[in-house]
DNA sequence: GCATAATTTTGATCTGTATCAAGGTGTGGA
DNA sequence: TCCACACCTTGATACAGATCAAAATTATGC
């Protein structure tokens, strides 16, 4: 029943099967800046979501949405990494998620854009322009119900997330912080240490987390020294000791 | 099209056309104590939304849902204030959010219930099981469209949080919880001064806008004494500055 | 491969809010 | 009416994390 919709629920399925047609041009969206796009599908995508969708290719450090700006289309993003971003006049910055492969950016809701999407690394997404996506949602209920279900489980994220930021401290945001993100990797063999990929740098994660960097640069050299994390990288860490850090994380040890 | 749902839409339109037939009976929720009970609907609700839903009086304190218990229904609130509500193991607690009059309840998207509900004051709601609500979403598009757009609100406030509670001041997160009380009320007349209901203590509060019940006082106290607001009593105040109060809100104001 | 810029880490100090403590205010019941 | 309890306010002090500063490391362009 479902399976006309599936190439475009990448977080059960990603979009590797489209093959790029890339050509630089203009960017639909920002305007201003030159970039990699492509318009085109896979064969096998239903000639109804190749019609409302485009596929496009966007370098590091690029501007998705301009917070404040009127929203005009949806992504759902195939690979690397987008931060999503409300910001204060005065600059403060609050981060509200990061968005990977899989994650379906809805922007039907309201008349104006509430946060900003920049890329991280290189990203590549499926844009759907509204007029389209609505007439998708129409038509194809399944899609809709789908939508609606991903939406209840970013609403959930985002209750868990209120909790992390309102009443953890420092040590225990950056223990929940790494084990939420080994969720987004594959489930690796037997063994204990599991490794995590951090494709943001500190500042977006002291801003995710409600810190300044020195603090999550601190909180983790304290997390490597106990032997319960290795940094890699700065792009890259070692959880050592799961447990130890799932504690930590619910407050049931300060260490 | 949407007429004949919009005795269970109270956001729009408050369910008070209903007759309550107060029964006192055992709670189905919490099964422990017993409070006042209806199950009635008025003569103009569609006979399969009456027979899917039953309407309760719960007074204050009671526990409406138990946070990591089976969900089994949602509930539509009618009258009254709830406070919801996410723990850490240790005792701390976070409130993601307070539900009054119009907001939908909705508990469909896990096995376990993310997060506690207790009623603040007198508290009427029309429960609705999860059989008959699937039921109700499945054959009623309308309705499920409207639960839609609402979820969509729903994640654009909790987004709207994590920017307070990860970025603002004690002082900007008290003048930002203000502002959006009025919301929740009728607009007044053309006076300056706008009254503001609290039924939360000030405990709630501090949850709510992670602080603590001595900083929530302190900053209140310091806002009365600059004049920008009036404490009428513990759960009523007036604001007497809705300018200054907005620009303190969004952090372009130090007083 | 080297120079330079950007980012991260570490150190010293400061401060906003928490914590600890006491007193005040209102409310409901005997 | 008075007591007892729950809630709120105010004061004194402590501390987690911010801020300021500088060194170390990594990334980038030529």
């Amino acid at each position: 029943m479902a399976s006309y919709i599936h190439p475009f629920t990448p977080a059960l399925q990603p979009l590797s099967s489209l093959t790029p047609d890339v050509t630089p041009q203009k960017c639909m969206m920002c305007q201003t800046r030159q970039h990699s796009v492509c318009i085109t599908a896979s064969e096998n995508t239903p000639a109804a979501f190749a019609d409302a969708s485009q596929k496009l290719s966007l370098p590091p450090g690029m501007t998705l949405i301009e917070e404040g700006s009127t929203p005009l289309a949806s992504f759902n993003i195939v690979s690397g990494t987008i931060r999503l971003f409300k910001s204060l006049p005065d600059g403060r910055r609050q981060i509200i998620g990061f968005a990977d492969a899989g994650h379906f950016l809805d922007l039907t809701s309201s008349d104006i854009c509430n946060f900003g999407a920049e890329t991280i690394d290189t990203v590549e997404v499926c844009r759907f322009f509204h007029p389209q996506l609505d007439h998708l949602l129409a038509s194809h209920p399944a899609f809709k119900h789908q939508l609606m279900n991903r939406l209840t489980l970013r609403l959930a994220e985002a209750q868990e997330q209120m909790l992390l930021l309102g009443r953890k401290t420092a040590r225990e945001k950056i223990s929940t912080f790494l084990l939420s993100r080994i969720l987004h990797q594959h489930s690796t063999a037997d063994t204990t240490i599991i490794p995590v990929s951090l494709p943001m740098n500190r500042s977006d994660i002291a801003d995710y987390l409600g810190l300044t960097i020195e603090t999550v640069s601190r909180t983790l050299s304290n997390l490597r020294r106990e032997q319960i994390i290795a940094v890699t990288s700065h792009h890259s860490i070692n959880i050592l000791a799961p447990d130890t850090l799932r504690k930590l994380a619910s407050g049931q040890e300060h260490g």
